[in-house]
RNA sequence: GCCCCGGUGGUGGAAUUGGUAGACACGCAGGACUUAAAAUCCUGUGACCCGCAACGGUCGUAACGGUUCAACUCCGUUCCGGGGCACCA
C-alpha cells in the first residue's frame, strides 16, 4: 500500500467540510484563544508560494492550540475594496463587484487547496454591504465623538456641547484646535446652528478639511503616491500637480500618546515598535517667540514662532530659516528682496515633494528681515530655504551652525558669521550635535549641559512670556476620504454646506451600481456623477468614499460575530473572544494599518463598545519567500548563449528565464527553445555539455519568470508536503529564497513515516504489541521537543524534530500503535491530510482533530547518565559516560583516570575542574 | 545621516539561559537491490595537516580586539547585506 497523498488529502477535504469540523461555537467553557491572518486583498495574480507562508505557520499553531483544549478562532476574509480592481474597471470594463468576486473565488481554490483549518462560516468581506454597514456606523461614532485630553480619551461630541453652553471654550476646559476661533457661553448661544457645526467640525474624530492631494488633470484623478513617478503620473506619464481639495480626516494625532505607550503592553517585535515610534515621532523641545524687525510697521509685533529641540543652544542662533509656504513671509519681506524671494517661492513650488527631499544642493534667500535674540536683543537675519518643511513643528527653526549639521552646512555656503558655544569641542569642520557638551560663550547657561540649560531656557522664557515648553510630533492627521468609486460611502449627506451625519436606521448606504467608472468634475469621485443618488434628503450626498484602511481597521471584531444584524459585535462575544491573541503578518503594514487598527480600538473602548483597547496582543511578522531567479547569457546582437562559466569571454545580455524550465542550475535546452518563437533557433555554448544559469535573489515576481504557485506544488507533492516544507526552509520570520529541490527530503519523511504503518509489498505492518522503553523514550523526547518548538513558532525545528523521530522509530523497527497513535497527533498540526488518514487506518472513528495533544512523561525524558565532553582549557578531547547523578568528586576521580585525560595532563594537576551537571566537564591547566 | 535586523559548510538552516559548532534536510561521492530505471536502503561529506589505516592534530560561526575556566551567544571597533525613517529643527 502506497501513499497516495492525492486520493487522501480530497477525502479528507471533503470529509471535514462535509462534517463542519472548523466550525467555532462562541460559548463554550473552554479559554479561548484567537489567531488572526492579515486578511489579503484579492489581487488577479492569484498566491505565489510566498504568501501562504504565514497561514501556515497560524494554521499549524491554531491546530496545535485545539489539541490543548483551547476554543480557537481562526477565521479568514478578503480586504475587498482598492484601487486595483477600480484600476481594472476602468481599463478592461469589468465592474469591480465581478472581478473582485472571480478573484477571491480563486483565491478561496488555492486556500482550501493547502488543507487550512478556517471557520468559513465567518468569512467577511470589506465590500459587502451587511459588512460596510458598521464601518459607516463606526465613522458615525467617531463623527459624533470628541477626544477630552483631560481625560485622555474619546467622549461623545454632546459633552463637549455641554461644555461650550456653559463655559464656552476658553477656559481650559476644552482643548482648542488651532483653527477654531475662541468664544464665550453667550457668544455659542448667539451661533446660527451652521456656525455651530462649523465649530464642532473642529473637534470631530473624524471631521473634515482641506488637504493637498496629487492632481493628475488629464486622467482626471487624484493619484496615490506610489501612483505618481517624477512628478508624471504611472500611467501614461502626464503631469501632476498639488490640488487642494476637502477631504475627511481621522484625528489620530491625539491618540499619539497612547499609541506610542500602548507599544509597551503589546508583544511585538523591537524593530516593528521602532518603526512605529519613529512614525509617530514625539519629540520635547520648546516654541520660542521672535520679534521680527522689519520695514513694514504692521507685522512688527507678529512674533516669529520657531521650534527647537534644543533651547540650550539659544545663544548659538546666527540666522533664522522658514520655510517657503510660510503665511509670515510675504508680510515681513524687505523691498529690496522682494523678488528674489517670490522667484525662490516660484521655484520650490514647481517641484514636486519627492524632488525637494531628495534635493542635496543648498538652496535659500535672504528675507531682507531680522529677528531680535529673546535675550540678548541681537539681531538675527531671516532666511528663507526648502530644507524647512511647513508641515513639521513651526515652519521655522532658529538655526544654531555649530550645534546643528544642515544649519553648519547652510551657514558655510552663504558665509553666514558661526558663533561658537562650544569652545573647544567645536572644530569649525561640523556641527557637534551630541548632547553632554558643556555650553560656554551663554550667558546663564555657561557650564551646563543640554537637560539642565533647556530647562533652565524654558523658565526664563515663559517669565517674559516669550515661549514655552512644546511636545511635537511627527504624526498628522490620516486623510480618511478617497476620490474614487471601488470604496464605503460616507454615511454622510450634506445640507447647506454642513456635513450631517445619517442615522443609524438608514445605515448601509448602499454603493450604488455603475455602469462606467468616470471620474466627477473638479477632483469629485466617479458617485459624484450619480445625480440620482446624489441628491438626498434635500441635501447632497458625500460623494468621496473611504479609504482602504477602514474595513480593515476593524475586521477582527466582526469575525467574532460575522452574521450579527444588529450591532457590528455584541459585547459579551467581544468580552469572550478579548484581544487577538496571535497575528500574523508581513512588515509592510507596519506603520499603515497597524497604526488606524490599533487607533479604532481605542476609540471603540472608549466609548464603551469593547472591552480592550489593543488589538492585538502578540504579532508575529512572516519574512517574504524570496524567488530564485535563473538568468542566461546571450551574446550581444545574436541569437548565441553562453553557459555561466564562459560569459566573461563574451560581451553578453542578461535575460531572465522561467524557473520552470531549469532544473537546479541546468537550462532544459528544449523546453527554452519552445518556450518563445526568438529562442526556436538559438545556439548555445555549453560547459561540460551542460547549459548552466546564474541564480539570483529576486523578488518573487511574474517580470522576473521565478514565480512558483503553490498549486503546482501541491499537485506534484501534495498540501501536507508543502505546508511542512514550507516550515522547514527556516524561521518564519525571516527571509528567504524558495528552492524547490529541497522539497524531496520532506517528502520522503511522510513516505517514510507512512512506511512505519504499511510495507509497500505486503501491506499492514503497525501492531498493538506493547511499547519498549526505548521507544517510549523516542516517543516523549520528541512530544516535548515538538511542543516546545510549536509554542515558540519555531516551526522548522518542530517539523525537525519529527523527522528525527520518525528516523528513529525506522532504526527500531518500531510499528507499534501505542507509539504511532500519539506521534500522529503530534504531526497532525504540520500534516493534517496523511495524519487523518492513519489515524483511522489504526482504528479511529473519529476524527483527530478532536484529539488532545499527548503530555510527555519527564521519566522518558531524563536519562540516567550523561556521555559528557571533556575539555582541558576549553577544547573538548574526548567524552566520558558518567551517571547525571554523580557529584563533583565523584566526576573529579572518574575524569582524572581517563587516559585520554592523563595523556593531556601529561603529569600535571589540574588547577580548577569545572562541573556543570548534564552539560560539559572542563579541565583548567 | 539616524534607527532596527542579520552575516554559521557547496545550499536551506540547528545550537532555547555563555557549556560538545554544523542537528535535520538538500546537494554531491561511493555502494546495495534491479535486466534496466524509478523507488528504497547503506556509507561518507566544514577546511587543512600527518598517516596504509585506526587514531591523532591545527584552524574554523563576516574581520579584529576584549571579558570568561568556557563565546555563534556578552562587550568594543570595523566591513558587508536587508528593512525602516529622513533636509523632522
Amino acid at each position: 500500500m502506497e501513499y497516495s497523498f492525492r486520493n487522501i488529502e480530497k477525502k479528507w477535504q471533503q470529509n471535514w467540510k462535509d462534517n463542519l469540523v472548523y466550525k467555532v461555537e462562541n460559548n463554550t467553557s473552554l479559554p479561548k484563544y484567537y489567531v488572526l491572518d492579515m486578511f489579503p486583498y484579492p489581487s488577479g495574480a492569484g498566491l505565489h508560494v510566498g504568501h501562504p507562508l504565514g497561514y501556515i505557520a497560524s494554521d499549524i499553531y491554531s491546530r496545535y492550540k485545539r489539541l490543548k483544549g483551547f476554543n480557537v478562532l481562526h477565521p479568514m476574509g478578503y480586504d475587498a475594496f482598492g484601487l486595483p480592481a477600480e484600476q481594472y474597471a476602468i481599463d478592461h470594463g469589468i465592474h469591480p463587484a465581478i472581478s473582485t468576486e472571480e478573484n477571491i473565488n480563486n483565491f478561496r481554490k488555492q486556500l482550501d487547496n493547502i488543507g487550512f483549518c478556517y471557520d468559513w462560516n465567518r468569512e467577511v468581506r470589506t465590500s459587502d454591504s451587511s459588512y460596510y454597514k458598521w464601518t459607516q456606523w463606526i465613522f458615525l461614532q467617531l463623527f459624533n465623538a470628541w477626544f477630552d485630553r483631560k481625560k485622555n480619551k474619546a467622549v461623545p461630541i454632546s459633552e463637549v456641547v455641554k461644555i461650550f453652553e456653559t463655559h464656552g471654550n476658553n477656559n481650559g476646559e476644552v482643548h482648542c484646535p488651532d483653527s477654531v476661533v475662541t468664544f464665550s457661553a453667550n457668544e455659542w448661544k448667539l451661533f446660527t446652528e451652521k456656525e455651530r457645526m462649523e465649530i464642532l467640525m473642529q473637534y470631530r474624530l473624524v471631521y473634515c478639511g482641506y488637504g493637498e492631494v496629487n492632481w493628475c488633470e488629464k486622467l482626471g484623478t487624484v493619484l496615490a503616491n506610489d501612483e505618481v513617478i517624477n512628478g508624471l503620473s504611472e500611467r501614461g506619464s502626464h503631469p501632476v500637480i498639488k490640488k487642494k481639495l476637502r477631504q475627511w480626516y481621522l484625528r489620530i494625532t491625539d491618540y499619539a500618546d497612547r499609541l506610542l505607550s500602548g507599544l509597551e503592553q503589546v508583544d511585538f517585535s523591537e524593530s516593528m515598535k521602532e518603526m512605529q515610534s519613529n512614525w509617530i515621532g514625539k519629540s520635547s523641545g520648546a516654541e520660542i517667540n521672535f520679534a521680527v524687525q522689519t520695514t513694514n510697521p504692521a507685522y512688527q509685533k507678529t512674533p516669529l514662532v520657531v521650534y527647537t529641540t534644543r533651547p540650550d543652544t539659544i545663544f548659538g542662533v546666527d540666522f533664522m530659516v522658514v520655510a517657503p509656504e510660510h503665511e509670515l513671509l510675504l508680510q515681513i519681506v524687505t523691498d529690496s528682496q522682494k523678488k528674489s524671494v517670490e522667484d525662490y517661492i516660484t521655484l520650490v513650488k514647481s517641484r514636486s515633494d519627492r524632488e525637494r527631499m531628495a534635493e542635496k544642493k543648498i538652496t535659500g534667500v535672504f528675507s531682507g528681515a531680522s529677528a531680535i535674540h529673546p535675550f540678548n536683543g541681537k539681531q538675527i537675519p531671516i532666511w528663507i530655504s526648502e530644507y524647512v518643511l511647513i508641515g513639521y513643528g513651526t515652519g521655522a527653526i532658529m538655526a544654531v551652525p555649530c550645534g546643528d549639521q544642515r544649519d553648519f552646512l547652510f551657514a558655510k555656503h552663504f558665509a553666514i558669521p558661526i558663533t561658537n558655544i562650544f569652545g573647544t569641542q567645536f572644530n569649525n569642520e561640523e556641527a557637534n550635535q551630541a548632547k553632554n557638551v558643556l555650553l560656554e560663550n551663554s550667558d546663564f547657561i555657561n557650564g551646563m549641559t543640554t537637560q539642565i540649560a533647556s530647562d533652565l531656557v524654558i523658565e526664563k522664557l515663559a517669565e517674559k512670556k516669550m515661549g514655552n515648553r512644546k511636545v511635537n510630533y511627527k504624526i498628522h492627521d490620516a486623510a480618511f476620504s478617497r476620490q474614487r468609486y471601488w470604496g464605503e460611502p460616507f454615511p454622510i449627506v450634506w445640507k447647506n454646506g454642513t456635513a450631517v451625519a445619517l442615522s443609524e436606521d438608514q445605515l448601509p448606504v448602499q454603493l450604488p451600481n455603475m455602469k462606467e467608472i468616470l471620474p466627477g468634475l473638479d477632483g469629485e469621485g466617479p458617485l459624484s456623477n450619480l445625480n440620482e443618488w446624489k441628491n438626498f434628503d434635500r441635501g447632497v450626498r458625500e460623494v468621496n468614499t473611504m479609504p482602504g484602511y477602514a474595513g480593515s481597521s476593524w475586521y477582527f471584531l466582526r469575525y467574532m460575530d460575522p452574521k450579527n444584524e444588529k450591532e457590528f459585535c455584541n459585547r459579551q462575544i467581544s468580552d469572550y473572544w478579548g484581544q487577538v491573541d496571535l497575528y500574523i503578518g508581513g512588515t509592510e503594514h507596519a506603520v499603515g494599518h497597524l497604526l488606524y487598527s490599533r487607533m479604532w480600538t481605542k476609540c471603540l473602548f472608549d466609548l464603551g463598545f469593547i472591552g480592550f483597547d489593543e488589538p492585538y496582543k502578540k504579532l508575529v511578522n512572516q519574512g517574504k519567500i524570496g524567488g530564485d531567479s535563473r538568468i542566461v547569457y546571450r551574446i550581444h546582437g545574436t541569437n548565441q548563449f553562453v553557459s555561466e562559466g564562459l560569459k566573461e569571454k563574451y560581451e553578453t545580455d542578461e535575460l531572465h528565464v522561467d524557473v520552470n524550465m531549469v532544473n537546479g542550475k541546468e537550462l532544459d535546452l528544449k523546453k527554452f527553445k519552445s518556450w518563445k518563437p526568438e529562442f526556436k533557433n538559438a545556439s548555445f555554448l555549453l560547459e561540460d555539455g551542460k547549459y548552466l544559469c546564474e541564480s539570483r535573489l529576486e523578488k518573487m515576481s511574474k517580470r522576473y519568470f521565478n514565480v512558483v504557485n503553490p498549486d503546482e506544488v501541491v499537485e506534484k507533492y501534495g498540501a501536507d508536503t508543502f505546508r511542512m516544507y514550507e516550515m522547514f526552509l527556516g524561521p518564519v520570520e525571516q527571509d528567504k529564497p524558495w528552492d524547490t529541490k529541497g522539497i524531496e527530503g520532506v517528502h520522503r519523511f511522510l513516505k517514510k513515516l507512512w512506511r512505519l504503518f504499511y510495507e509497500d509489498q505486503k501491506g499492514k505492518r503497525w501492531t498493538i504489541e506493547k511499547a519498549t522503553e526505548p521507544e517510549l523514550k523516542v516517543l516523549h523526547k520528541t512530544i516535548k521537543k515538538v511542543e516546545e518548538n510549536t509554542e515558540r513558532f519555531s516551526f522548522n525545528t518542530g517539523v525537525s524534530a519529527l523527522m528525527i523521530c520518525v528516523n528513529e522509530l525506522t532504526e527500531l523497527k518500531c510499528y507499534k500503535k501505542e507509539i504511532l497513535e500519539p506521534l500522529l497527533v503530534l504531526l497532525s498540526p504540520y500534516a493534517p491530510h496523511i495524519t487523518e488518514e492513519l489515524f483511522h487506518e489504526l482504528g479511529n472513528t473519529t476524527t483527530i482533530l478532536k484529539t488532545s495533544f499527548p503530555i510527555w512523561d519527564e521519566k522518558y525524558c531524563t536519562e540516567a547518565v550523561k556521555t559528557y565532553p571533556i575539555a582541558i582549557n576549553g577544547k573538548t578531547r574526548t567524552e566520558i559516560t558518567i551517571p547525571l547523578e554523580a557529584d563533583q568528586q565523584q566526576v573529579e576521580n572518574i575524569v582524572l583516570q581517563n587516559e585520554k585525560v592523563m595523556k593531556w595532563l601529561d603529569g600535571n594537576q589540574p588547577k580548577k575542574i569545572i562541573y556543570i551537571k548534564n552539560k560539559m566537564i572542563n579541565l583548567v591547566v
